[in-house]
DNA sequence: GTTTATGCAAAACATTTGCATAGTC
DNA sequence: GACTATGCAAATGTTTTGCATAAAC
């Protein structure tokens, strides 16, 4: 069930995801799917909003997110101020390295985290059923380039 | 740098907190860590101040909340739904196991997912500089008596 | 007497909802 | 034509802010 089909844009495989779900194909998804495949890193819906045209309302835009959540299209992501943002989804469930200093995420792999987490909370006497987990640092750009505190 | 300190109450763990970080001694302040001492699990600001005189200014809930994260006797804890909820922080830094059940949460002991992750970034160029990690599940309890689904 | 804290009201935000209209299938 | 989606405006809910007053040190 992976997102990555063939060699569609970010904007295709939104607009083929709500096809696949039996969604309509509008004018203001078509519109939304474009603006969301053209974002280059994670963004609020606000923010989203705003590289709108005005005519495009509001609760199309959130509407439509939240479907695109469902669907596995976009995936949230919790920065470090609690503020809510959203980005395309590449995986099923995963995490997010997120670097404090540029705004971009790579995802996290090679890390069996669910593992631990079940066999931790085994020994407690809880039963795990979901987890939420955010790793905010500094991306190896940004080391390099110097933004990163000396 | 422990809270925990000799069989000092929450409320009184509170309001010595901010006595020693310079913050007055006023009736607010005592009302509210007297609240915030009888709580049984995670709570939200607005939960709170519904359990205090109507003459508690809303200002002045969420100013002293922010304090008290602050000054970590409070911890922030993330739900399941995005719902941000605060209850008493015992240790430094710490990880919570959540139940979706009953609400109840204990720490999460034993765990050095710090470890974990600080190698599994390396491993991307990702400096880690922290992280955020919420458990959800069923406690002993619910599971015990029957509430968790069979 | 200075400085900090409070309460109130209003403002600022983000998100959701009702509903008549318009667009898809 | 039937059903779904849209846009608007208003409602909701939470958190923040400005400011004059009151309380603490």
């Amino acid at each position: 069930m992976a997102l990555k089909k063939r060699n569609l844009s970010a904007t295709e495989q939104i607009l083929e995801a709500l096809e696949e779900r039996g969604y309509r194909s509008t004018a203001p998804r078509r519109t939304l799917a474009a603006a969301i495949g053209v974002q280059k890193r994670h963004f609020t819906a606000e923010g989203l909003r705003r590289q709108l045209p005005p005519t495009l309302g509001r609760a199309t835009v959130y509407r439509t997110l939240k479907l695109l959540v469902e669907a596995g299209v976009l995936c949230r992501v919790m920065l470090e101020d609690g503020d809510l943002h959203y980005q395309l989804s590449h995986r099923g469930h995963h995490h997010h390295l997120l670097c404090v200093l540029c705004g971009s995420s790579q995802d996290l792999t090679g890390c069996d985290i669910e593992d631990l987490l079940a066999a931790t909370s085994a020994r407690h006497g809880f039963e795990l059923s979901g987890h939420w987990l955010e790793v905010y640092g500094h991306c190896r750009d940004c080391i390099q380039n110097g933004r990163a505190a000396a």
